[in-house]
DNA sequence: CCCTGATTCGC
DNA sequence: GCGAATCAGG
């Protein structure tokens, strides 16, 4: 019996949307995280696919920065954009598509409450995230998202999804939130110990008491200026 | 120029 | 159904 194995992780090279990663898509998408990023966690996959993905899911875009205000009045189309094919014709393969880049200050999900933005556990004391990094030196079937900007070296991808991790097994993963623990995450998605707080929530808000806490803190006099800074899911991954 | 998501459209 | 190409706003 070989089984013992037997789990999920490395996908094969066919890629395809199994259930689970569609929830993870889910689950990040819905908690704020950017299409860019869920496509390097999902890996072998583009932030297209990951868009794409989303909306036959039938997910919706959220603060999308193009449609945010887009209005109901168009009695011509802004959109003559015929298409003439011809494209993906010439260019079935090769292509440079840009993956992503890590570090996004753009925005940060969180609930929309009118105080402040939560922010993110915050490197605290220095205990998160210095772990493990990688797992698998290269898989075989990556697929060939060159990075065609000269962003960083691409360290090697973790080809396990969130997948329950012994790391992580006893904490709440990805897959185990729900709308009575708390979301706080705890380190950056795609960091092998990466887990949220799992509390049970404040009622009426995403996070705990102690998180909503820090989630929630009334703008201080300028002046008193605290130190931990904001932010919660896309911040800037510390890799 | 970078990012973002939305949409189109060939496969 | 999938996702690259393209569009479009910030």
């Amino acid at each position: 019996m070989q089984a013992a194995a037997s789990r999920h992780e490395i996908q094969d090279c066919a890629m395809s949307w199994t259930d689970e990663r569609i929830a993870t898509l889910k689950k990040m998408w819905e908690g704020g995280s950017t299409a860019s990023q869920i496509a390097e966690e999902l890996g072998g996959v583009s932030r297209n696919a990951v868009i794409g993905k989303a909306h036959r899911l039938g997910l919706k875009s959220r603060p999308s920065p193009v449609k945010a205000n887009e209005k109901k009045k168009a009695p011509a189309k802004p959109k003559p954009a015929p298409k003439p094919a011809a494209k993906k014709t010439a260019k079935p393969a090769a292509k440079p598509a840009a993956p992503a880049a890590p570090a996004k200050p753009a925005a940060a999900p969180a609930p929309k409450q009118d105080a402040a933005i939560p922010s993110q556990p915050l490197p605290n004391k220095g205990s998160d995230l210095p772990k493990i990094v990688s797992v698998g030196p290269g898989a075989s079937c990556v697929r060939v998202r060159a990075i065609s900007r000269h962003r960083s070296p691409r360290p090697p991808r973790r080809l396990v999804p969130a997948k329950p991790s012994p790391e992580i097994a006893d904490k709440t993963s990805l897959l185990d939130l729900s709308d009575k623990v708390c979301r706080w995450p705890m380190g950056h998605p795609g960091e092998p110990d990466f887990h949220f707080c799992g509390e049970a929530v404040n009622p009426g808000f995403p996070y705990c008491v102690e998180h909503c806490g820090r989630a929630y803190q009334a703008q201080l006099p300028r002046g008193a200026r605290r130190p931990p800074p904001p932010l919660p899911f896309g911040g800037p991954r510390v890799r």
